[in-house]
Formats: C-alpha cells, sequence, structure tokens
DNA sequence: GTGCACATTGCAAGCCTTTGCAGTCCGCAC
DNA sequence: GTGCGGACTGCAAAGGCTTGCAATGTGCAC
C-alpha cells in the first residue's frame, strides 16, 4: 500500500542502508545522495514504518497513557496536554481509560508495553506495590501519584490545600469543612494531610473532614447537604467537577454561594472561571505537569539530545512537585456573620 | 527485558513456530504441546510483541483516532467510547488532537499510518478532496462528517434539527434563531440546512440563522447579546458547551431560561442534564456512535470473524446515519406572550 | 609514485513474529 | 507387510528498518 525503503533505494539507485542514513543520520551521506535520496522520498511519499524501525531500534517513538476518566475534564485537559508534549517531540501516544478502575492497568499496561517507550500512569490507586511491580513491564511514570521511588510528577496538594484554608482564614472562616474525593485515592490523601495541617496552623479553626465521595458531579450534588448540615460556613472540595455538584444542589437549597457559604475546589477546570458564581480554585499547571511528565519519561532513555529544535527541561530529580496557584474567584466571600463556631 | 517467543521456545523445548501456532492457532497443535507452551509463556509473563505481529501479519491491533478538541465534553465522551469499544475488541487506540485544525491531520494520518489498521477522522473540516487523499494513506472512517462514498458515521443533524424546531413550534414560538457553530463544519451546515427546511415545513414561523461563532463556550457567551436582540423567543444552538456559555450571559442580563428564552442545543453533554435549568438539547447516542464507527473500520478488512464472544454489528452500507433524539428539559417552555413576530 | 587516512557506501545480520512448505512419525487399511 | 493419509512439528523466508563491519574510492602527505 505504502512505499518501503527498497522502494526509494531502487528509484534513487542507493541500497537500503543509505537511504536509511541518508533519512536518519544525514551526515554520514555524501551531501549529492542524502539530497537525491530526500528528494525521491519525498516525491514518493515515503515515511518509515514505525513499527518496523521499533524492532530494529527498540525504540518505538510511543507513549502510553493511561487515565482514570476521559470525561472528567481535568482529565480531558491532561490527556489533551500530554499528546500535544508528545506530538511537538515527535511521539505519538496510545490512550487508555480505565473508568476508575485500576483493575484493568496491568492488562493494559502489558498489551502496550512492547510498542511504547514508556507509559504515564495517571492518578493510579493501585497499591504501591502493584506500581512497582507494573513498572517491571516498561518505563512508568506516575502522574498525580507517588509510589515508592518511583518516578513520579505531582501537584503541590498539601501546599495548595494550605492556600485554600488561609484563603479562607483571612475571610473570617473559622469552620471549614473538606468534602473529600475517593478512598485510596493518593491526591485525596495528601488533600486532607494539607487540610489537617492548615488546620493546626492556624488560630480557632474547627475544620472537619466529610466523605468520601465519588469525583463526579453526582458526588457533589450528594455531599450537598451534607455539608449545609455540618454547619461549615466554608467547603474545600476535592475537585472542580464536584464543586459544580455541589453549588447547583446548593443554590438549589436557595443558598447564595459566595456569601452564606464559601467554596474552594481544586483544579481549575474550564468551566470554573465560566459558571456563576465563578469557582474560587487551586489550579493545577497542566500543560507543565505534562510537559514534565514526558519530559522525565524522555529523559530516562534519551541519551541527552532529544529532538532538534525543541528544548527540553533537564531531569534532575525523578520525583517533581509543580507548584500550584489559588484562583480566588467568586465563590468565596467573608463569613457572612459572626457564627456559633466562632464562639468556641 | 521482557521475554520473547524464542524464549519460551527454549524453555518449552520447541520451536518458535510452535510457540506461535500453540498461542495464535491452537488446534495446529497437539493438545499435550499446547499446553506446555501456555504454561511457559504464563510463567514467562510472555506476551507477542504487536510491533513484530504487525510486521509478519500486516495487522497492527492498534487504531487511531483524530479529534478536534479533547477539551469539548462532547469530544472527550467520542474519546472515550471508541476507547472503550475498541480494546473490547481488542485494539488500543492513538489519539491525536488536532485543536480544531485540521491543517494538522495529513502529518498525523501519515506518521500512524503504518502502525494502525485504520483511523477515525471525527468532525474533519476538510475538504472533501483532502479527505479523499488522506484515505490514501490508510483505511479512514468519517465520524460526523460525510464526504464523497467515503465510510462514514454521522448522526442524523437535519432530523435532530427538525425535533428541535418543531418542539419548540409546538411550545407556541414563532420566531426562532439558529446560533450557527464554526464555518466549513459539516455537522454546522446540516443543521442549518435541518433548520431551514423545519422552518419551511412548519406555519408561520420566522427562523434567522446567526454566526458562525466558535464551538467553545466563549463562542455561546459571544452569541448571546446578538440573540436578546435578536428578537426571537426561542433559540437553537451548534451545541450544548456554547448553550451553557449563552445561557451565562443571559442570565447575567437578568433573562429567565425557560420562560423568557428558549433554548435548545446539540450533543447532550453530561453538564447539560446538570445544570440549572437542565438543558433541552438533541442527544446524540455516543456509545452507538463510536460502536458503529468501529465495528465499521474492522468490518473492512476483518474477514467476518473477528473477536469470538463479542457479537458485531454486521456492516452493510458504509454511510451510517445514527438516528438522535430529543431530550427535553427546563431550558425550553410555552413562548412567554403573544410576540410581535406573531402578528406578522 | 606509493601509502595511508578518511569519507562513502553496501552487505548482511538482527529485531520478533507469522506462515507456507516439507519432513517425521504414527496408525490404519488392504 | 507395505503403503498412505494425517497429525505434528520444524525450517526458513518474509516483513521494513537499523547498524557494525567491510569494501571501495578519493585525496593528500611524504
Amino acid at each position: 500500500m505504502r512505499s518501503t525503503a527498497s522502494d526509494v533505494a531502487r528509484l534513487a539507485g542507493v541500497s537500503v542502508s543509505t537511504v536509511s542514513r541518508a533519512l536518519t543520520v544525514p551526515d554520514k551521506v555524501s551531501t549529492l545522495t542524502r539530497l537525491r535520496v530526500q528528494e525521491v522520498a519525498r516525491g514518493l511519499g515515503y515515511h518509515p514504518n514505525q513499527a518496523a524501525r521499533g524492532l530494529a531500534t527498540g525504540r518505538t517513538g510511543n507513549l502510553g497513557l493511561v487515565i482514570p476518566d476521559l470525561e472528567n475534564p481535568y482529565f480531558s485537559s491532561i490527556t489533551k496536554a500530554v499528546q500535544s508534549r508528545a506530538r511537538s517531540v515527535g511521539y505519538a501516544v496510545f490512550v487508555a481509560d480505565t473508568d476508575e478502575d485500576s483493575q484493568e492497568e496491568p492488562e493494559i499496561i502489558r498489551n502496550l508495553a512492547k510498542q511504547v517507550d514508556g507509559v504515564i500512569l495517571c492518578s493510579s490507586r493501585a497499591s504501591d506495590a502493584e506500581l512497582v511491580d507494573r513498572a517491571k513491564e516498561t518505563r512508568v511514570i506516575l502522574l498525580n501519584r507517588e509510589a515508592a521511588d518511583l518516578p513520579s510528577v505531582t501537584a503541590d496538594n498539601v501546599d495548595g490545600m494550605r492556600q485554600a484554608v488561609r484563603h479562607l482564614w483571612a475571610l473570617g472562616h473559622r469552620d471549614i469543612a473538606y468534602v473529600g474525593g475517593p478512598v485510596r485515592s493518593w491526591s485525596d490523601s495528601q488533600r486532607r494531610l494539607g487540610f489537617e495541617r492548615a488546620g493546626a496552623e492556624l488560630e480557632g479553626v474547627r475544620t472537619q473532614e466529610l466523605g468520601a465521595f465519588q469525583p463526579f458531579f453526582s458526588g457533589g450534588v450528594a455531599a450537598a447537604d451534607i455539608v449545609l448540615a455540618s454547619g461549615a460556613t466554608a467547603v474545600v472540595v476535592y475537585n472542580d467537577l464536584m464543586a459544580l455538584g455541589l453549588l447547583e444542589r446548593v443554590k438549589e437549597r436557595g443558598i447564595v454561594v459566595g456569601r452564606e457559604l464559601s467554596v474552594v475546589s481544586f483544579d481549575d477546570i474550564m468551566l470554573s472561571a465560566a459558571i456563576t458564581p465563578r469557582l474560587t480554585t487551586v489550579a493545577v499547571p497542566i500543560p507543565l505537569l505534562a510537559r514534565t511528565a514526558i519530559d522525565l519519561l524522555l529523559g530516562l532513555f534519551e541519551d541527552g539530545a532529544g529532538t532538534p529544535g525543541v528544548a527540553r527541561t533537564r531531569v534532575v530529580s525523578l520525583q517533581h512537585t509543580i507548584p500550584v496557584d489559588l484562583m480566588v474567584r467568586g465563590s468565596t466571600g467573608p463569613v457572612p456573620k459572626p457564627h456559633r463556631s466562632l464562639a468556641r
């Protein structure tokens, strides 16, 4: 169906080896030959067969991305960013959605292992031991998760939570709840940790942790009434999607968010700046996250050169933490009135 | 790094050929040998190298999906569905996001061509001729787009629009606007067509077409004031994401959607049933869309058998149109009062 | 003029499977 | 007892590319 290197070789009157070299290591071929080969190749629309090249070199030029739920805007943004960065450095990416079910992961990784140079495993809820196991099949970078000493890229959840709670504190809130995400989620455990620490650092704050809830819109809806019953004047929600759900239900109950109840969440998905009230949220810089993950992965086996013309962050450590920023918007405001919890 | 067929062969005391056969065509191997080979293979965690298999058989077990914008929930749902269906029939999928820019497509397809058995090209805005060209590189299925006689799977946009307009008509609306999506979008042109036809079929309806707008939240925001200025009592919007934007701005202007202005759109993304007011929308059955596309693609080269245990729709025609359903929800309601346009 | 270094290029092996063909062995029929 | 078909199995080629090594040819120094 498509032309091969030997077609090019025949037409250019050279051997296949020369064709290969002319296209991959141009300086090992005389200028004249190189030009001729390249011209014939272009004329034929020749592109080397990646699979064959992979067989020969052991490098496939492919990456895998294992993601929990493409329908969560946060993860689809990550997918978009990873895919975009990968393409800009000459890699194609396999995407596999696990439906928030880490049981599928080993099978997926095994199937991908031979045709990728590595996989980015996003927000896996598998245990440390399981993850170490998976890393045996192929190179693995953990995204939004740390485990053992596997290479990983994570957002600074603890600091993000600190920023969120301090912001609420500065607004006068003294009774703050955390609406937690799924059990076994590493991010959730980090956010809980940050929540506890931040609460302990600040004076006169009463904190309470709710959940686990599902990390979907529906999870937020489910959490809403519990939050209202808790007496908290402000709430930090595991992620934006849940916050959206919570807002919806809270508004339905006639509460004005930003005045009667302040809401902060995590991720900064596109919609969170679009809805009313605009959502105060801890923004994870997704492009940076994706870029770091890919550079880390490539750094694991590329000798340093990389794709010419594309600057790459030099990889130093194997466990990266990306700084996060609190985006203050309309969903948070001053505590409405002296609240009974202040008296305590 | 990983074991190969020859490792298995050595340990099982047979030849590589036998290993291959034991694993792919078990009935050509004696029961005893087969069992031994399978056991050794399992013990070694052996999985055939897909790339090598692809070289040998010409079939890769991979699919490509080219999608305009992963951050649009409609497309991320499609990606999820395609990926899920593909996996269930034993295929892995490459995902490439073009950022709504069809210029990238040829390059992407060319790079993927040799490592996939086919490509699903979603909502491409390329011209017919360009698409025919792309189909020369590898098998191509068009999704949300028809062109020439290329195989395609599309939603029934015209009928969807008919349903939408009739619904508005039944509610008493006689002055209806269409907020259009991007120029050169095939779906948009179909929806415009349906809009014009539906308007012509119904008595006393005044229709007007606005746009083109960008198919994002921001596009809807931009359209809002124009819609309000148009005097229309009801509006059909190109897609849900835009409708969300429009709603936001319209609400900001103090208009109550569902009472003072009725809004219908297309896609039925998850959020459209979640926000207030819930969005009346033409639902595209995405799983069916994805499933049809994949089955069509596989039907193009699999001899009929397919993966055992997984039923597949028998492919008859090459251009499929998927029926759509209007989901009536809160964003549409009876026309508020006799409107001047009624008098005309 | 001779020899040598070096730049080019081709040969052939190797990467891992699959698969047509051929060989071996067995059992059975005549 | 001989012959034959059939069931298994191995050999080897093929698929497209990369790359170490060898071969060729050139230019230059001495």
